[in-house]
DNA sequence: CAGTATAACTTGTATAGGCAAGTTGTGCAA
DNA sequence: TTGCACAACTTGCCTATACAAGTTATACTG
């Protein structure tokens, strides 16, 4: 049994996206929507909020709600979704290419980061990617042994969130990221396609289970000309 | 007769802050503190979710609610904020100054980015924000002047939003913005000090009303060693 | 005709109750 | 002692109801 609330969100997305409610207009109330749907308005309710979170919708008191004009031509780095996902959704023609994978040795900016011991086994991996032949991001993961006891390279070449998620089956929750523009280093230098560019977009994630133990470090490095941003934001008033 | 919910949230929040409830050990129960605040179990309910929703806490069925070791040292580009509102916040030493303020001419970008055509007035501001003596912003905003009629050199100078919110009391609702780094122009060498800087972290929003209509366009330029933005993402499932 | 009261809608908040599903500890049975 | 069933907790979802507050169209009143 879904959750209905779930469903309906869902649908209403894809009609959306789908132009059957024209940005502009209004949804059917919340009333009839319930009624519809055969289900309680407060079951409609939570569908229509998450459709307010995520830009679809702008509900107004006393009239209705809204439908925005989305533009889907999103590139979706908020949220935590993996490259995987991004390049499968977005259709690209992209490759990974695994450049060193194994556990840290002395690494003390990635230990503080994990709050980790030297003591502690770390792994690091180190991920090239490729899009329409040109190398574009570098991503640098760490995972601490404890919670990813063996990582191979196929799955580093495949999608590691597949694999932990899935397989490991362990529940990823919630990600700190800040991005920061930065010089690239050597070794920036030496797995991208970097000739002509003197900074490089580094987006840090911190990413926590649901037990809220932080199990993953991660330092995605774009060549800027290539990273874009798209975020929505409801502003919310200071009293 | 304020939102239950709300202060309720607003309460927990700033207890969490103050480290009342400690990182990583878990809140009362909703049943508990339905009966602490004297409400129904739904009400504590919402205001659980909006902690869950802005980082404070990560709830586990079955288990309880466990408060995130909030880092609120957060630049938050994330969501509308005016710079007024931030440099207060962060008890920054800034300043801004208006570098030019009247209607634009002919400049297409801004009639596509608007919506509007070359006939229609819109207001044009340009604002170098100035923090412990370094010029380090540069902000282009621009108003349609059928929902903003009225500008002055003052109220650039101080805050348009507090204006706009509060005098011309139009409900500002949301945002699409995007972050993208670019090459610095002619305009932000001669008003930003940028000597060494061969890139500029540019913020294109478009900032809606509470009906819908767009009518704010801005780009926020700024000098990529002072950009830091920092977020909060939950994990979305795709099944 | 102009203005206003009002009815009929809309969404927002709050309450009470029920059941499902996940976790944890207790105590019983082998 | 070990293992298992179960009770007692937790959060998640759904329903039904009530009232408040904002909007809009209608009809009435001056």
């Amino acid at each position: 049994m879904q959750k209905k609330y779930l469903t309906i969100y869902e649908k209403l997305a894809k009609e959306i996206e789908a132009k059957v409610w024209a940005a502009g207009y209004k949804l059917p109330s919340e009333n009839e929507l319930s009624t519809t749907y055969d289900t309680s308005r407060e079951t409609i309710r939570k569908a229509l909020n998450l459709l307010s979170q995520n830009g679809y919708i702008q509900k107004i008191r006393g009239k209705g709600s809204i439908v925005i004009d989305v533009d889907k031509f999103s590139f979706p780095v908020s949220g935590i979704v993996s490259f995987k996902e991004l390049s499968q959704n977005l259709g690209l023609d992209s490759k990974t290419i695994v450049d060193s994978l194994g556990f840290i040795e002395r690494d003390d900016s990635v230990h503080n980061a994990l709050g980790t011991k030297p003591a502690d086994a770390v792994w690091g991996v180190t991920r090239v990617r490729e899009i329409s032949g040109e190398k574009i991001i570098l991503d640098k993961d760490y995972f601490i042994e404890e919670h990813v006891p063996l990582l191979s390279e196929e799955t580093c070449a495949d999608s590691i969130y597949n694999y932990i998620e899935n397989k490991l089956e362990l529940p990823i929750a919630f990600a700190q990221k800040e991005i920061v523009v930065e010089e690239p280093t050597a070794e920036d230098r030496r797995l991208l396609d970097l000739s002509g560019f003197s900074n490089i977009v580094v987006i840090r994630s911190h990413v926590y289970l649901e037990d809220t133990t932080l199990f993953q470090y991660t330092e995605s490095r774009h060549r800027p000309d290539k990273f874009r941003f798209v975020d929505f934001a409801r502003r919310v008033k200071n009293p």
